[in-house]
DNA sequence: ACGAGATCCTGTCAGC
DNA sequence: TGCTGACAGGATCTCG
């Protein structure tokens, strides 16, 4: 499941790759990918130039121009199992692909999703402004101080994992991160936000921006189906110490890892090193 | 206003 | 062997 580490990844490596060209047309393969419908997002996106690769939260964001006509963004929700990749050619690839981009100097990338949450939107500066799920989003938390992180986790009434998680708190964090940031601040997923110490919440603060920081590093984490733009592997899953460990003994103190619930997500946690 | 739970979708895997 | 059901999960919708 694409996270910020992982679309951080995919842009980067997109970036040098596309900088500059021209989509000739993008050919919808399945229009459930395109909620404006095929034709729309098709028409506005032929001859639009690329002129940058981007990530806001976990969305991929493509900054076009078109001549004569208003400046354009492409935005790529990945949702768990969408993929921005050069053509490869797999069978992979091809099987699951929803949305081709051709280039107008040959080449191609696509939008590959084998689950079919993700999307593909085609939006003008106006329109991507007030898109009310771009609009709400919380801060980037690696442009975040602690100060301001704190701020924005204290009276909340629900659990710290669902606040992690709350796209209008802080953007970008998905399940991995949120999970393996509160087992390194030994913080109980189900703790109340607001039953935690200042103290405790820049804890968690340098914690999640670490993991995140690393994770970046590595390439992501790879487990099922991600894969960066040229098709590799991240390394972070490697790094996991509780994410989807339940039932295997903690990588401190060798108590066995608990599985549960927390806010509708699975979420694994050390009854021993983390407190609530 | 805010929180909780159902929903979408399909590949994978456990169990019979 | 082949079938069934549970599970994974981000954002959105509905309900309390």
């Amino acid at each position: 499941m694409p996270e910020l580490p992982e679309v951080e990844t995919i842009a980067q490596g997109l970036k040098p790759l596309l900088l500059g060209r021209v989509i000739a047309r993008a050919r919808v393969l399945d229009p459930i990918s395109t909620p404006q419908g095929a034709d729309l997002f098709a028409r506005r996106l032929a001859k639009a130039r690329i002129r940058d690769v981007r990530r806001r939260a976990k969305l991929l964001l493509l900054d076009l121009e078109r001549p004569g006509k208003p400046d354009l963004f492409l935005a790529v929700h990945l949702r768990m199992t969408g993929g921005l990749v050069a053509d490869l050619d797999s069978d992979e690839v091809r099987r699951f692909s929803r949305v081709r981009f051709e280039l107008a100097d040959g080449g191609s990338f696509v939008f590959t999703d084998i689950r079919r949450f993700g999307t593909c939107l085609a939006l003008t500066a106006p329109e991507l402004a007030s898109w009310p799920f771009f609009a709400t989003l919380g801060p980037e938390p690696l442009e975040m101080d602690a100060e301001g992180f704190v701020g924005r986790f204290q009276g909340r009434n629900k659990a710290v994992k669902a606040a992690l998680l709350d796209q209008t708190v802080l953007a970008g964090v998905g399940n991995i991160y949120a999970d393996e940031s509160l087992f390194r601040a030994g913080i109980r997923p189900m703790a109340k936000a607001a039953s935690l110490s200042a103290p405790r919440l820049q804890g968690l603060h340098r914690h999640l921006q670490e993991v995140l920081a690393q994770a970046i590093r590595e390439n992501g984490s790879s487990i099922r189906d991600y894969r960066d733009a040229g098709g590799n592997a991240g390394a972070f899953q490697n790094s996991f110490r509780v994410y989807g460990r339940a039932g295997e003994p903690c990588v401190v103190c060798g108590t066995k890892l608990r599985g549960t619930k927390v806010g509708g997500r699975s979420t694994t946690y050390c009854p021993k090193c983390q407190k609530g």
